[in-house]
DNA sequence: CACCGCCAGATACCATCGGTATCCGGCGGG
DNA sequence: CCCGCCGGATACCGATGGTATCTGGCGGTG
């Protein structure tokens, strides 16, 4: 039986969550610009005080939102190539997983219009980088442990490696959220030629 | 001497222009949500019913201003491929004018803020699709000519090239409209990869 | 156990923006 | 020469992000 005691804190928290839950599916559904703050309260069951009273802003929840996608996305690559198979079925794994990822949700779309919104506040664009950084450093890593696993060397360093995926990635999605025709394994052909030797 | 007399046709075609010219200034630098038409028409020394007069709303004039964007780009590009001298030559030209296209405007920031505000709105959804899939034509034709003249072969389809430099373009171009620490090199270390073999 | 300070969240309000409706003044055909 | 027409100006509206202020109930204290 969940007893009603909860304290303050943990009754902010559970409405900072569902802002953060509501917040992510109207942003990645609608965008950032089109996705009022007041349309994600009422939706939450909340008024826009709350929002404001959990976050300094519109752009402190869409880091929040951010946050939780990135960290599906690692997830999502982790468990991919994770598994115990050959090079050709993990990159199979992943190419399944890079499908429904670049197909349909908007999550590039997001990142790169909220980068946009990043431009006009320093301390934004600062968290924003030091999240694109960590994400980057984590596909260098992964392609290195792979490379080195399955006995094979990239064509290019490590690191231009995973800042190109990254920028195809962002790039494909935000093309292929607008055009549906754009092939999406452009991503893993070109993934397949760089770490090919 | 300039003569006075200009028809009224002529007079607003100069008006178009400048609000053109000035916007595109404005959408490169500021992006296209922190731009005001209010703005816009005050700095070319009109008001709003000028752009109301000329344009159907703001994202008509976006889509202009993306076509003389467009226009340079593909002279650039043209430029450093149709001078006459060996594959190594003209790619170092590319790389050179890639580096400062990539460097500091904004163009691809742009490009992916407006895909954003496209979403929603089918007609310039629409608009903007047809400038990507001419965009893409012209990349594909491109590397196809360089490729059989140099008698190289490409990695991967040439349609998938052209859609992979562009998204790559696009993606690389956007991060680093953040970070000027991403490597501009990149796109033409990926490109040396695609087209050799 | 009663009381009161404090804070999450509500309410009211403001500036700015894209867009629309309406108006004005000078060009150009009759 | 004169009047209709149209490019551009002006006034206004609804929506939005953000700020200031208020309030009611939780929780520490005597």
């Amino acid at each position: 039986m969940t007893q009603t005691k909860v304290t303050r804190a943990e009754r902010q928290a559970q409405t900072r969550d569902r802002l953060i839950e509501v917040a992510k599916e109207m942003f990645l559904r609608d965008g950032y610009a089109a996705t009022s703050l007041d349309k994600v309260a009422l939706e939450a069951g909340f008024s826009k005080g709350a929002v404001y009273s959990n976050f300094r802003g519109k752009e402190e929840l869409c880091l929040a939102v951010l946050d939780v996608i990135h960290a599906e996305k690692v997830q999502g690559v982790l468990d991919a190539f994770t598994q115990d198979a050959d090079l050709d079925t993990k990159l199979k794994a992943f190419a399944a997983w890079a499908h429904q990822g670049l197909g349909e949700p908007r999550w590039t779309a997001l990142e790169v219009e909220f980068g946009a919104v990043a431009r006009h506040n320093d301390w934004v664009a600062a968290e924003l980088v030091k999240r694109h950084r960590e994400i980057r450093e984590a596909i260098g890593q992964l392609v290195a442990h792979v490379a080195e696993e399955s006995g094979l060397s990239t064509t290019v360093p490590v690191q231009t490696v995973a800042t190109a995926l990254l920028s195809l990635g962002v790039g494909l999605g935000a093309l292929r959220s607008l055009d549906s025709h754009v092939d999406v394994d452009v991503f893993t052909d070109v993934m397949r030629v760089l770490v090919r030797d």
